[in-house]
DNA sequence: TGAATTTGGTTTCCTAGTCAACAAGTAGCT
DNA sequence: AGCTACTTGTTGACTAGGAAACCAAATTCA
């Protein structure tokens, strides 16, 4: 027989145009904050320790989806940055506490409205109920991935 | 007055969500096709070239969205593993054009199968219609930005 | 034609992550 | 107690990519 169907083409998958997608409101993003001297990992870390006002980095690597070296590191710049601070977990000596500095503490909410106003940009040609539909797909996805443990597909 | 509204949360971006989703089926993909020994960024290379047949580097790194810098260091590397070679472009002594090597030639198909599958594996919480609704979205805003030119929202 | 500008690709330096090895500490047995 | 196994955070080696400097070649323009 001649030779086989062509090859399923790129843009026939759905995760080439989530990444097209992500990569481009990521990089977006990314610019934005610039102008605030951190990035978007780190914005990301802050505003997860704004939350948990202390946290292990252990946990911090779960909720951010990053092993503990990329915490530790993170963690340094930040320190560097007056951002963030550590200290010793008097029960667990092995253990570090997290914890915004005073000017960590001050950044988030204007990193939050960076973060708001680039989201708004953004996804701005699409209408609320589009939105609306766009983040309950996605929500979708991330809940059933957790509820089954995530398998090898 | 008291202090100020709490800053947004992380999972009111959309970003956030398109981030996660993102990140977790290319990082499912790369498990993948690392059983091939190449990367996802090699993939679409890969991919690409075999559409293109023969392409200029800094053709493949606009439609890859990558710097010709990058592009260079992949078609190395993609040299090196013997899928891909380099020809000088004899009308422009600059110029290089890309081709397959036989072996890339017959790598693409299986790739092809693998991203199929995962692809699938991957949404396959999501309806049919529900598929096409967030292929839908994400054209739509890929789209919508390559006409408006991507401004610095 | 020759000079200035632009283009194409490579290279160097830098950043931000992973992974694996590690030391120190803790917990669980027996 | 003491041995083993796990956990915590850090470090070093490595990788992929971006930004900018760079060189050679082509193009534009006077």
């Amino acid at each position: 027989m001649p030779n086989d169907k062509p090859p399923s083409d790129l843009h026939h998958h759905l995760g080439y145009w989530l990444r097209a997608v992500s990569n481009a409101v990521s990089q977006n993003f990314a610019r934005q904050v610039e102008k605030e001297g951190v990035t978007v990992a780190e914005w990301v870390f802050l505003r997860v320790l704004y939350d948990a006002n202390l946290i292990a980095p252990s946990m911090l690597a779960e909720r951010m989806g990053m092993t503990r070296g990329a915490i530790s590191k993170l963690a340094e710049r930040l320190g560097e940055k007056g951002l963030v601070e550590h200290e010793a977990n008097p029960t667990d000596r092995r253990a570090q506490v997290l914890a915004l500095t005073q000017a960590g503490w001050a950044l988030v909410p204007a990193l939050a409205e960076i973060a708001d106003a680039n989201d708004a940009a953004f996804f701005k040609m699409l209408a609320p109920d589009e939105q609306r539909a766009l983040r309950a797909l996605l929500m979708k996805i991330v809940l059933e991935r957790k509820l089954t443990k995530a398998p090898i597909d």
